[in-house]
DNA sequence: GTGCCTCTCACCCGTTCGGGGGAAAATCGC
DNA sequence: GCGATTTTCCCCCGAACGGGTGAGAGGCAC
């Protein structure tokens, strides 16, 4: 799997005179939603047609109005920006929502381009930037800044943990010993440490810290 | 050492006619510091004298400019924004900075309050709060919103870590081993076993793992 | 079927870790 | 100077951990 990287000039849809790319930002900082309304609104042929501050106002939003294009934040609270994503698309799979994060959390940035988000924008982008990315996905494409594929991929060349392994990791950083977490997932300590194994060399780390600050690190735990 | 929480509210100080609360906006993200400078204009009687996106630049301006007041972001590349307040506080002691940061990292609101901030907001709150903070702020006071005093003192509640301590948290968190610590910091490995004997009762955990879990937790050590 | 992966479990063995003590310097505030 | 704190070091000891190796059961793909 790999992203490509047709990262579009800026105004290069010309939209019909008259209406415009209509977007719905989701946020929960309020400054940020500011910031983001006031640089749409700058923007000639764009409007918001609408303001959340959660997942789950973004969802009865885009039920309520279909914007063109939705401004997704990922972490916030209750419902989070990759849930929103996923009950929006299986409704309406020809959905075209930009992912904007202040993260470049890899594993953050893989779901939601894996629950259909056309493109993955990050806070310390320019103005330009987000705007031309807008513009593009409008017109069709899944645009990426190379900055951003350049993560994707790296994400994407790491190596898969299973399922098993993402539950021993999680048990793991809530500060358990091997002897808990078996008992936790009803199964043998040796099982455990035989996880534990396979989860250091995909970390590529020794021990249970470096796999719980790796794993912090690369947003595949949350904490917090 | 106990945190007011004397909040005011909105318009409690009337500016004299003509003359407007001057603000600095230092964050590292476009959008964010569009927002902050539309929300700042739209305020009667406060307005933006220029925009930094990184600690080093917030430091030329203050010096040129002398504004008012400083809204500033912790999280930048570069110098970041406890350095920045460190440095000009030091040259003008009556510098009046207000943090904004995005994280409840107790540790982050601990040690920029220490450089001298007179006030910490989060960027979830509403921009009443905002704004009511920077009119508290110019007025004189070290203006805290109630959430946020009550994090402060949660903080200063917590057990402080010394600075060999925080060392050796670091050195742990780079994934070395006991032996490697010592090394590290040339000290014997028995040393270092004290002080994380410390460490953990300090932390209330009972491990390596769980230390650098809590530590990264609340901003003690940042990875990234 | 044959291969591949995942999940499960087992055993051995050396190392590391963490808890329990104790204690001598150095630094700092009063 | 005196007490508190910090930093340094030491000993003992059992438990926990991590590496090596092997292997059976189940699922999925080709």
């Amino acid at each position: 799997m790999t992203f490509e990287t047709e990262f579009t000039a800026p105004n290069m849809q010309q939209h019909p005179p008259g209406t415009s790319i209509r977007v719905l930002v989701v946020d929960d900082h309020p400054p940020m939603r500011v910031g983001l309304v006031a640089l749409i609104r700058s923007q000639p042929g764009m409007d918001v047609v609408a303001e959340a501050s959660d997942g789950e106002r973004a969802i009865e939003l885009y039920d309520e109005l279909r914007p063109d294009i939705v401004l997704m934040d990922l972490r916030m609270p209750g419902i989070g920006g990759v849930e929103a994503i996923q009950v929006i698309r299986k409704k309406h799979p020809d959905a075209r929502i930009i992912v904007l994060s202040t993260y470049d959390l890899d594993e953050d940035i893989h779901r939601a381009m894996q629950s259909g988000a056309r493109s993955y924008l990050l806070k310390d982008m320019s103005i330009e930037e987000i705007a031309s990315t807008i513009r593009g996905v409008f017109a069709g494409g899944a645009v990426l800044p190379p900055s951003v594929a350049d993560r994707l991929n790296e994400r994407a060349e790491r190596e898969q943990l299973t399922e098993r392994e993402r539950d021993v990791l999680e048990s793991l950083i809530k500060g358990r010993s091997n002897k808990e977490i078996a008992s936790s997932l009803c199964i043998s300590e040796d099982t455990v440490k035989s996880h534990l194994k396979t989860l250091f060399s995909k970390l590529h780390v020794r021990d249970r810290t470096g796999a719980a600050v790796e794993a912090i690190r690369h947003g595949i735990v949350h904490i917090k």
